[in-house]
DNA sequence: CTCGGGGCTGCACTGAGTGCCAGATAGCCG
DNA sequence: CGGCTATCTGGCACTCAGTGCAGCCCCGAG
């Protein structure tokens, strides 16, 4: 029923339009009574998302069943690792979606509110971790934002791509930057001590006064 | 007319709630036709972020108006503070739209997509400066997605706290923790040359291979 | 006074989404 | 086999957001 009507308004989305299918439209076409459509799917654009709500829930089990000891920045890049590969799973599903999504700015809105579900998995998990800290949660939503941004970034290019290119390539590259930019943040130190690794790092360019805060920072931190 | 709209619109989404009010209240309470609402406003959730539109422009005018030589990050960050000054400006408003933006999905969903405009207008103006450079659109997003975040960050803070906080202090600091994360993408060095300071930071507890990879980033810039 | 244009209004219409009830269907028990 | 219930489905009527159209008023130009 679901996969019915998911085929039928795809076929009527590819061949007319998004806005120019009504709902009536689909369930015609799928033999199926217009309540029904409802049943399944809250809103018409529901349908174009119809596996995002299982990935979510697989997402925030997979954070809560994370070890205690496992580095949170990586536990929350294998987890954005998981949609991509639901993505990865029906290619050509994903590729049309994107040329719908693209064009319909009412989707685009939808896909938006979907994403930000998952920034928030990932931000509360973070939380959690990054609890006691301080700043905790500013670097929660920084390290959340930055992950999800990576894995759009690599997400796109590969869906522009046609689905050709090697998504789990991309996405690691671009969750590798990111797992950088932010690699301070990584397993809390063993409790009662505290870690003594503490360099440095300015790339080329870099104005002097932003080193010496970022060795400042690096030492204020606890 | 518009400030008439939006403050009948506010008196009743206060008063009994978004969803249970209907434009029709709206426009009867301001005494106007109904069609001119949607004159004003395209949609009943403009009405709720009435200034974001102009807001929106003056960001893209200041980005565009950038001096070539100043470090992109710090300019994007600046561009961040224009929003959170057109919040500052009217705190009561603010914060009575944010009680309500939290409790109704349609507004947060709109919210977000407001968000989306300023985050991809930060994105272009750094892909611009980033060009050329090595993954320089990925770092470009993630840049933007983190000033996003640490911006949203601080100005919720200060909008549950009701508008006591300092909103100014708050957003510095995140927006210092973003840019700290990023430093190592501030401006080119001068044409022909090649800086040479290369520093490397790790702080407490970063396992050692990420450090390594951080050294090898650094040199393999160019 | 007349004419033309821009803003305002009312009206009618489409289409999304909801509540309600009736019919079908499947499974379970006697 | 018959009946009973729970769940799924279909149809109907309704609300409300959003749009196109046509008329209206007001105001300035000639």
């Amino acid at each position: 029923m679901r996969e019915a009507l998911v085929a039928a308004a795809f076929r009527l989305f590819l061949e007319r339009g998004y806005e120019q299918t009504t709902v009536d439209d689909i369930v015609t076409l799928a033999g199926v009574g217009r309540r029904s459509f409802f049943r399944y799917f809250p809103s018409k654009e529901d349908v174009v998302f119809p596996d995002h709500e299982r990935c979510l829930a697989d997402m925030t089990a997979f954070l809560a069943a994370s070890p205690e000891d496992t580095d949170p920045v990586a536990r929350v890049c294998d987890a954005a690792r998981l949609v991509l590969r639901m993505y990865a799973e029906n290619p050509d599903f994903s590729v049309q979606r994107y040329h719908l999504t693209k064009k319909v700015p009412g989707l685009r809105a939808y896909e938006l509110s979907v994403v930000w579900r998952y920034e928030r998995a990932l931000a509360e998990y973070l939380r959690g971790r990054l609890g006691g800290r301080p700043d905790g949660a500013l670097r929660a939503d920084l390290i959340a934002a930055a992950v999800v941004a990576a894995h759009n970034n690599a997400l796109r290019s590969w869906l522009r791509s046609d689905g050709r290119d090697d998504a789990a390539a991309a996405v690691d590259h671009a969750l590798e930057y990111a797992q950088s930019a932010f690699g301070s943040v990584p397993v809390p130190p063993p409790a009662g001590e505290r870690g003594d690794v503490v360099v440095v790092l300015a790339r080329r360019g870099a104005p002097l006064w932003q080193v010496v805060r970022e060795v400042e920072a690096a030492f204020a931190d606890d």
